[in-house]
RNA sequence: GCGCCAGUAGCUCAGUUGGAUAGAGCAUCAGCCUUCUAAGCUGAGGGUCACAGGUUCGAAUCCUGUCUGGCGUACCA
């Protein structure tokens, strides 16, 4: 933010004069708005250093700030020691015009230009159908994917998968089983840790009607039919799902590859160069106990297959390999083990494993009435991705899935989601947005000429001046929240965001006003919408013109 | 046992990396539509920030310990 900026300018130069080099300190909007427009604590955290009373730095401090009375209104000490800065209510109208000028883009910045981030999310091995969790992982991912976009770096989009090994010849297995049941012997066994799920008997059931009884005998070519089949109809669903979720992934990167293309012996033999893994009881084991971690892990079992840790070194070299310069993992809780792992042996192959940025999310409940969901009422069966989108559609799952901070636990409320009314979030964001626009086409009808240059600075009264700040606070809102990896931030402030406007719109009449406030107001709407729909396209929600 | 995450209003959650009187939504109660969408707005009540110590000008935030819940802790992924 422009004016944030200028105020930093203004304690740096105070900085400067007095000798002083100093940055431990913050500029911040103070929660109680008497006490200004922003504020800063570096009296304070000087004190420490100086050895002085901080209000005697502060006083010192503001003799030497030079700044244009047009903008900042009154520097004033307050508290302990805290620096507060007025800003003019003449300058925010004054900073609008960059809005509507930039439209779709407004909010977007180039900090990232140049830079390359992958983000990795939903990764969903392809045994079965996405479920809340999945969900959660998907919208966390494509989020920060965008906010990424939107701070200006070069976005990949990446999944990865593992379509062999014990979990797919489980898949097989479990298929076969409710093939030859439906085939007609009932008690055909099923596998003991065999997928339960109820799509695994409609898979069956495809295979019977396309191709009847001819692999019932269970011959290995048989079990590879069944397995690739049930790998690309599930494959196929979780697609289907991500694409009603507006989500699209631009890698899909087969765990499979990194065998074929000798990156797994590659990687073994450099660990067995640089002497970090060891033969014990015929298998390979990963010597993390030289790398500063606790236990060390197998990588190659005795059976001479590799354990998960492998594949997964080998990914993330190969990620450092293709030149990114930040890898971002998105996983749920019960990933969390082999992280550690993976980063120290990347450390020590010679990457800089803190451009790996792991985030991981805690797990979803589903609740209605205070009690937890498990079966969908519709099916009867286990809740899936698609039986929640069915029910309460695509923008309210997207939203409530980022609606809370990453790493708490979600609680996703059935019943408010149903809700089509004020008490969904969702709702309340997209009804402002859909105001807005019927404000404007009556206006269109009116005849009325938005373009002409507007006197802007006639805004002046607290609704307006209010909504203002909070529609500059976009651009801050979105650097914020990629920083810290967190959409929640950003659908925390569209809530803010609709809130003053609703406010403004209760308080201000903007239609059949005083001409030149007409034009003014209409002006500070479309730039509320903008600001809206740019917010709301960050969290892949749709921004309706009519509700 | 050990590791990670969490514990803040009746419920669901924020709290800008240590700042000023701890906030929001929902729920409850009381108001506001002859005028641009009432899916909106206004007001009220509601708190031992899990507990106990410590660090300092200042702690929901940092440190130590305790308690509670979730997830891990495989030659599963």
């Amino acid at each position: 933010m422009e004016l944030k900026d200028y105020t930093k300018k203004i304690i740096e130069s105070a900085l400067n004069k007095a000798g002083i080099s100093f940055s431990d300190y913050i500029i911040e909007e103070p929660k109680n708005p008497e006490f200004g427009d922003l504020s800063s604590n570096i009296a304070m955290t000087l004190a420490k250093t100086l050895k002085k009373a901080p209000r005697t730095i502060a006083e010192e401090l503001i003799k030497s700030f030079e700044f244009d009375n047009n903008i900042i209104e009154e520097v004033s000490i307050a508290g302990q020691g805290f620096i507060n800065f007025k800003f003019s209510k003449k300058i925010y109208p004054l900073l609008l015009s960059s809005v509507i000028e930039e439209k779709e883009n407004y909010g977007k910045n180039n900090s990232g230009e140049g830079k390359r981030v992958n983000v990795e999310y939903v990764s969903v091995n392809p045994t079965g159908l996405l479920h809340l969790g999945h969900g959660r992982n998907a919208c966390i991912g494509d989020t920060i994917a965008n906010l990424y976009k939107w701070n200006g770096w070069d976005v990949t989009r990446e999944y990865y998968f593992n379509n062999a090994g014990n979990q797919m010849k489980n898949l097989a297995l479990s298929i076969y089983a409710r093939y030859r049941q439906q085939l007609g012997e009932t008690d055909f066994p099923f596998p003991e840790d065999g997928y339960h799920g109820e799509y695994i008997k409609t898979i069956a059931a495809e295979i019977i009607e396309k191709y009847g009884s001819q692999y019932q005998n269970g011959t290995d070519d048989d079990l590879n039919f069944i397995r690739k089949f049930g790998e690309n109809w599930c494959f196929d669903k979780i697609k289907a799902t991500l694409k009603r979720l507006n989500i699209k992934q631009d890698v899909f990167f087969n765990e499979d590859s990194l065998y074929h293309d000798g990156k797994i012996d590659k990687l073994i033999a450099d660990l067995k160069r640089l002497d970090l893994v060891y033969e014990k009881d015929g298998a390979l084991w990963l010597a993390l106990s030289k790398m500063g971690l606790k236990d060390d892990r197998v990588i190659v079992k005795s059976s001479g297959e590799p354990t998960y840790r492998l594949p997964d070194i080998a990914y993330h070299r190969d990620k450092f390999e293709r030149g990114f310069d930040l890898l971002i993992d998105i996983f749920g809780a019960d990933h969390i083990a082999t992280i550690p792992d993976v980063l120290a042996a990347i450390k020590y192959l010679g990457f800089d494993s803190s451009k790996v940025r792991v985030l991981i999310h805690q797990f979803v409940t589903l609740t209605e009435n205070g009690e937890q969901v498990k079966m969908s009422k519709r099916t009867g069966k286990s809740y899936t991705l698609d039986d929640l989108l069915d029910e309460v559609g695509e923008d309210v799952v997207r939203f409530f899935l980022i609606m809370r901070g990453i790493s708490t636990h979600l609680e996703f409320d059935l019943g408010l989601a149903r809700e089509q009314s004020e008490k969904n979030p969702v709702f309340y964001l997209q009804y402002a947005h859909a105001r807005i626009c019927s404000v404007l086409d009556l206006a269109k009808e009116r005849g009325i000429n938005l373009d002409r240059k507007p006197n802007l600075s006639i805004l002046e009264n607290n609704y307006e001046i209010d909504l203002i700040k909070k529609i500059l606070k976009f651009k801050e809102t979105v650097t914020t929240a990629c920083d810290k990896c967190e959409p929640q931030i950003l659908a925390d402030y569209l809530r803010e965001l609709a809130n003053a406007f609703h406010i403004f719109y209760h308080e201000c009449r903007i239609l059949g006003v005083e001409e030149e406030l007409q034009t003014a107001r209409l002006n500070l709407a479309l730039a509320t919408k903008i600001t809206l729909k740019n917010g709301l396209s960050i969290l892949g929600i749709n921004a309706p013109e009519r509700m």
